[in-house]
DNA sequence: TCATTAAATTTGT
DNA sequence: ACAAATTTAATGA
């Protein structure tokens, strides 16, 4: 069979992705044969409105997705990392999406086409369950970061669940200062004074783009708000 | 490696 | 929100 990725070839590439992972080898094995496996430089488009061929696997690597207004301004939706998919949308025929996918890094990704996945969903209704919980957990995160709650809440938010992605509460932004004040729909001048708020408050400690949480108590506090 | 300069971030208004 | 100041990253010798 076709070595997937980076993957070794006893561990196809379908075992690291969350909505396949309840799958037997063999059906992991299946989905692998399916996917198409690339590798991507740097800055490389993996969908647009235009070229949205099926669904996206991340194997390794990070993929910018973001929305374009009509007047060229970038709106960015979120940052996937390994284990995530996109592209669920090109599954519903209505094209009419504005969304493009930029790597961010060099990528590992595998692809399966609209069809085929359409295919594997008939096939194994567990991994459509897998996919509607997963929707759903994207629906709810929309709504929690609507514009009822505040610029802080929503960077607390944000810091938390980057430390649980990353199972530490040391990491590094994924992202600069604009893109991530972009994400979280302000300036970057008002994210800068947020951060060093949160600083002088002693929750978390910031030395250039490194972020250490410090009391994730208080930080889960003012996520609520 | 160091110096120059470009870019990004922070701070003051 | 804008602009100035400061810090950080990139480039090239």
């Amino acid at each position: 069979m076709t070595a997937c990725c980076h993957c070794g070839d006893d561990l196809p590439c379908a075992a690291q992705i969350g909505i396949f992972q309840q799958l037997n080898l063999e059906e992991q094995r299946k989905i692998s044969a399916l996917a198409l496996h690339k590798t991507l430089p740097r800055g490389a488009l993996l969908f647009s409105p235009e070229e949205n061929p099926g669904l996206y696997l991340i194997s390794q690597g990070r993929v910018k997705v973001y929305s374009l207004s009509p007047t060229g301004k970038e709106t960015l939706r979120r940052v996937l990392r390994q284990g995530d998919f996109v592209g669920e949308g090109a599954l519903f025929g209505s094209a009419r999406n504005c969304t493009y996918g930029e790597a961010l890094t060099e990528l590992s990704v595998c692809l399966i086409r609209r069809e085929d996945f359409l295919a594997l969903l008939r096939q194994h209704p567990s991994i459509s369950l897998k996919l509607l919980e997963e929707l759903n957990r994207r629906l709810e995160a929309v709504d929690q970061s609507s514009v009822f709650s505040s610029v802080q809440s929503r960077l607390c938010r944000y810091l938390l669940d980057l430390s649980q992605a990353q199972q530490s509460e040391e990491f590094t932004l994924p992202l600069s200062g604009s893109e991530l004040s972009a994400f979280l729909s302000t300036t970057p001048e008002t994210l800068s004074r947020r951060l060093t708020g949160l600083e002088k408050a002693g929750y978390l400690k910031k030395t250039g783009r490194k972020i250490q949480l410090l009391d994730i108590q208080q930080l889960e506090k003012l996520a609520e708000g």
